[in-house]
Formats: C-alpha cells, sequence, structure tokens
RNA sequence: CGGGGCGUAGCGCAGUUCGGUUAGCGCGCUUGGUUCGGGACCAAGAGGUCGGAGGUUCAAAUCCUCUCGCCCCGACCA
C-alpha cells in the first residue's frame, strides 16, 4: 500500500479538497481540460468516449418512447426569444448574442440558443393543424450556451453538450403522461441502470421550476461531498408557448385548441456526476454500461516469454471484442505496475493480466476496479466470467451509491438541528413545508439550502412547516445543490 | 458580479519579502542500453518571451499600474 500512497500525490485526496480532487480527475484522466476560452472546455477522446456510450444508453430509451431526432438551428432571432414573457426572463442574463455576420450589423440580432423552445415552437406552429398532426415527439441532441459567470469542468460550462426533447400533445393529460414518462421511463431507468446513480424524483417548487413551465419534474442525485445535483428535468410547458407561438390544431370536435407541451433534458453534466459518485481517491470508477474501456488487458512480459504472453493477449482481445470494449496495453516503455494504476485511474472496470504463469495455467488474472478483488480465472471460463463480473461491478456501484443515499437522507422536524446538518454533514434533509416561498427563501438565505423537489410519496401524516411551524402534510427535501 | 488565493519547462514546485552575471529542482519527454506479476535503473540530451501589456530602473520572475485565466467562498444557473 505505500506505493498506492505515492501513487495518489497525482490527485487531491476527496478528504482534503473536494472541489480540487474533482479537478485532478477530470483533467488526470484525460476527460477533458481547459481552452484559451473562458468558461469553455475541450472534452477529450476519453471523455467523448464516455458521452457517445452514454448518449447511446439514453438515446434508444428516447426512441423506444416513440421520439425522433432531428436538428434546429443554433440561433435564435431576439424577437422569437421574446416571444413568452417568462421564459426570455429567465434567461435573458445569460444569453450570449450575434450582432455582427462578416462585416454586416444585422437587423435583428441574433440569440445563440440557450435552450430551444423559442425556436422549436416557431415550427411547431406551421407544422401543427389538425389533431392528426399530433403528437409532436422529437429530440435533438446538440450544443447550448449559457454565459455563466462562474464555470467548473462539466458541472457548468459556457458552452454544454445536451439533448433537449420537445412535444406537443392534444390535451393536458396527454402532457402530463408525457412529461412523467420521460421521467421515470427514460430518465429514471437510464441513470440509475446505465450511470448506477440512484435518484430522487419529485416536482420543482414555483420558485425552482424552468423559466415558462407550468411545473417541473425533477431528478437529484447526492454527490459524496454530501451536496446534490440535479440530473435532469422534465417540463410541462403547459399552453403557455403555444399561446405565445400560436400552436393551434382543429380538434375532432371542429374546434380550434392550443396545444399542451413538455421539454426535457440532460446534459455533459451528468459526466460531472459519475466522477463525483464513484470516483475515488485513485481517480475514476465507471459503470461497465458507459465506460469506454470495460476490460484492459495488461500483458506481463519478460525477454523470454514476450511473444508468447503478446500472442496470447491478441488471441483473448479477439474473442473479448466480440461482447465488450476492451483494449490491451502493450507499450513496451511502462512496466505493468504502472500500467495497473494508470487504468484504475482511468476507471476501468476490470483489468485482466496475462504473464507466463498464466500461460503455462490456462488461466487469466482478473482484477476489479470497484473492489480491488484479484482473482485467477481459467480461460475456458473467461467470456461469461467477465460478462457475469461487469454486471456484478455495474450492480455493486449503484448499490454503493444508494446505501450512500439513504444513510445521508435524514429526517428533522427542528429548524436549529436543520442548519446543524446542512452545516456539518450535508446530505438530504427531509421535512415538511408550509408551500410559502418566504419560508424557501429564509431558508435558503440562511442555511444555503434549497428545495430539491416535493417528492411523489407523500405520507399520510402531517407536521409542523420546519420554518415557520404552520401545520402543512407536504414533505419535501432540502440539500445544498451544484 | 463581490471577497480571498494562485499563475515560473508538459506536470508539481523553489526563487519574489530586500531588483544584480547564463532562472533552478523533482517528475515527465527524447536517444541508447539493461528491465518488466503493483508507478524499474544507468548514461547522454532537448525543453522557458517567468500568464499578457505598459511603466519605474544602468538592470525586473522580483517594484508599480492595468489586464487575462484558473481555484475557493458568496449572488445566479443544467
Amino acid at each position: 500500500m505505500e506505493k498506492d500512497i505515492e501513487f495518489v500525490k497525482e490527485i487531491t485526496s476527496k478528504e482534503k479538497d473536494f472541489s480540487q480532487w474533482y479537478v485532478d480527475v477530470v483533467r488526470k484522466t484525460e476527460l477533458a481540460d481547459y481552452t484559451t476560452i473562458k468558461g469553455c472546455m475541450v472534452i477529450r477522446p476519453y471523455g467523448y468516449g464516455l458521452w457517445e456510450n452514454m448518449q447511446a444508453g439514453l438515446d434508444r430509451r428516447i426512441k423506444e418512447t416513440g421520439h425522433k431526432n432531428a436538428y434546429f438551428p443554433l440561433f435564435i432571432p431576439e424577437s422569437l426569444l421574446k416571444k413568452e414573457a417568462e421564459h426570455v426572463e429567465g434567461f435573458a442574463p445569460e444569453v450570449a448574442w450575434v450582432t455582427e455576420g462578416g462585416s454586416q450589423k444585422l437587423e435583428e440580432r441574433l440569440a445563440i440558443r440557450p435552450t430551444s423552445e423559442a425556436i422549436i415552437c416557431s415550427l411547431y406552429s406551421k407544422w401543427v393543424r389538425s389533431w392528426r398532426d399530433l403528437p409532436i415527439l422529437i429530440n435533438q441532441w446538440v450544443n447550448i450556451v449559457r454565459w455563466e459567470k462562474v464555470t467548473r469542468l462539466f458541472l457548468r460550462t459556457t458552452e454544454f453538450l445536451w439533448q433537449e426533447g420537445h412535444t406537443a400533445h392534444k390535451n393536458e393529460q396527454e402532457a402530463e403522461e408525457e412529461t412523467l414518462k420521460i421521467l421515470n421511463q427514460v430518465y429514471r431507468d437510464y441513470i440509475e441502470n446505465d450511470l448506477a446513480i440512484p435518484v430522487i424524483v419529485g416536482r420543482k417548487t414555483e420558485k425552482e421550476k424552468f423559466a415558462g413551465a407550468l411545473h417541473t419534474y425533477t431528478l437529484e442525485a447526492l454527490m459524496t461531498d454530501g451536496k446534490v445535483l440535479q440530473a435532469g428535468t422534465s417540463h410541462n410547458l403547459g399552453q403557455n408557448f403555444a399561446k405565445a407561438f400560436n400552436i393551434k390544431y382543429l380538434d375532432e370536435d371542429q374546434q380550434e385548441k392550443y396545444v399542451w407541451q413538455t421539454s426535457w433534458g440532460t446534459t455533459t453534466r451528468l459526466i460531472g456526476a459519475l466522477v463525483m459518485v464513484h470516483g475515488d481517491d485513485r481517480g475514476l470508477n465507471l459503470p461497465p454500461k458507459v465506460a469506454p474501456v470495460q476490460v484492459i488487458i495488461i500483458p506481463i512480459m519478460f525477454d523470454k516469454t514476450k511473444k508468447e504472453v503478446r500472442n496470447k493477449a491478441e488471441d483473448i482481445i479477439t474473442i473479448l471484442k466480440k461482447d465488450f470494449r476492451v483494449e490491451i496495453d502493450s507499450r513496451d516503455e511502462y512496466t505493468p505496475g504502472w500500467k495497473f494504476n494508470e487504468w484504475e485511474m482511468k476507471g476501468v472496470p476490470l483489468r485482466l493480466e496475462i504473464g507466463p504463469k498464466d500461460l503455462a495455467k490456462s488461466q487469466v488474472m482478473m482484477v476489479r476496479r470497484d473492489t480491488g478483488e484479484k482473482m485467477a480465472v481459467k480461460e475456458e471460463k473467461l467470456v461469461e466470467t467477465v460478462e457475469k463480473l461487469l454486471n456484478n461491478i455495474q450492480e455493486n456501484l449503484f448499490n454503493k451509491a444508494k446505501s450512500f443515499l439513504q444513510k445521508n437522507i435524514r429526517e428533522v422536524s427542528d429548524y436549529n438541528k436543520f442548519k446543524e446538518i446542512m452545516e456539518k454533514k450535508r446530505g438530504l434533509i427531509k421535512t415538511y413545508w408550509c408551500g410559502n416561498k418566504d419560508c424557501e427563501d429564509k431558508i435558503k438565505e440562511e442555511t444555503k439550502a434549497s428545495i430539491r423537489c416535493i417528492p411523489f410519496e407523500q405520507e399520510e401524516a402531517s407536521g409542523k412547516c420546519i420554518c415557520c411551524g404552520k401545520e402543512s402534510s407536504t414533505v419535501v427535501y432540502f440539500a445544498r445543490a451544484y
């Protein structure tokens, strides 16, 4: 273990400085790097490979639920953006504007999309005529620009990548069903099963909802420093945008009606969540389902047996390649020990070592990233063992995160206790809230904790608002958030 | 945008208080050789407009002014 301690010097320990640890991990594992543009990062091949795997899992679910991908313009004319009053107001401070094209000043300035409701709605109003045109179920994978004052790699950058779904429906019920379907069937399923991140789902308060929405549903994930990160949102837009953009259809009853809409999104921020939920002092610890490399093969090469070992490694990679994302690290200039540490830092779930001793016994050595457990595996059992272990690691990461989450949800009824927990342990606090924004604001101001969501599972009982003491039956989760 | 910290080779740092020859150290990098089951070793090399601009001075990494970037804590947000 002495060597481990020495290795750690490349990465600040989580305990010592969580923020610095996070930055160290992201940069040293080559997920991303800073660029010359303020607040804009480059997603490096390893990070982008991770994102591609994440996209694949989510894209599949989006399509399985009937949505199709499309692409809308990057630019949004100011007049369009201004149509929905609440919406502009919400985004105004962080919009980047294009005012010139070439050497010509533009007649109307163009916003670089901070989100695409406006531009998409302007087209939906053209496309929707009859109830037969509904529903419209469209998603797009694009970049977004928001002029943030403070940025952090993946968690908040000026430009980021995301997926945004925009749907239009013929009635309120259908829109609401869609909003919830995305939340549970698509997002929750994806985040919990693919990213191995347990979430708490619920509704946002009026204060926290999306600008222009009727209401917003959210998925909240707990990071290992006790702060919560919003992992995705699904908005029921009601008819707000339909009215602003004049999206109307003629219904079966011959009445002209406004459509009901939804929008929903998840971003590259989820990469930050993966780092902060599963990572440790040795670096990343990636869930097998999204890891760019699921199995890394390290051949142990001595002069005399080099050729045989290398051949065997090639045989093995050929077999494993059919079912897994596998790479071989046969670089001559690094020792095996160095490679072990390197790939552990990069979060590869499973390491496979092949040396002369293994050749003699027709076996390989396997080491799990999550537990460090090392075992010999007979060659004939290779494929099934890898499969079993990857599944097991996926499950283990989720279970660990789940138990951490459960341990850090505290039910509190005393405000002083609330303050103390938010100061020291953080995590989530489950308590009663009267529904008044004044209480919400006051708590935020005094403890930096906001209402993350109003969970769907409400209890029969009632209690007293944590702030004003008024009787209430509404249970909410409070936390400090990213 | 307010308060604090940092910026010297790819990375981590010393040197800055109190200006003074050719700006150092460790790791990494290149070449050659020996190595390789938990970050190997020897030898020889390469690499810097000291974040940037302006100023003070015979002389600036060091002093002054401005500026850019990153990190932390607040206000805002995915």
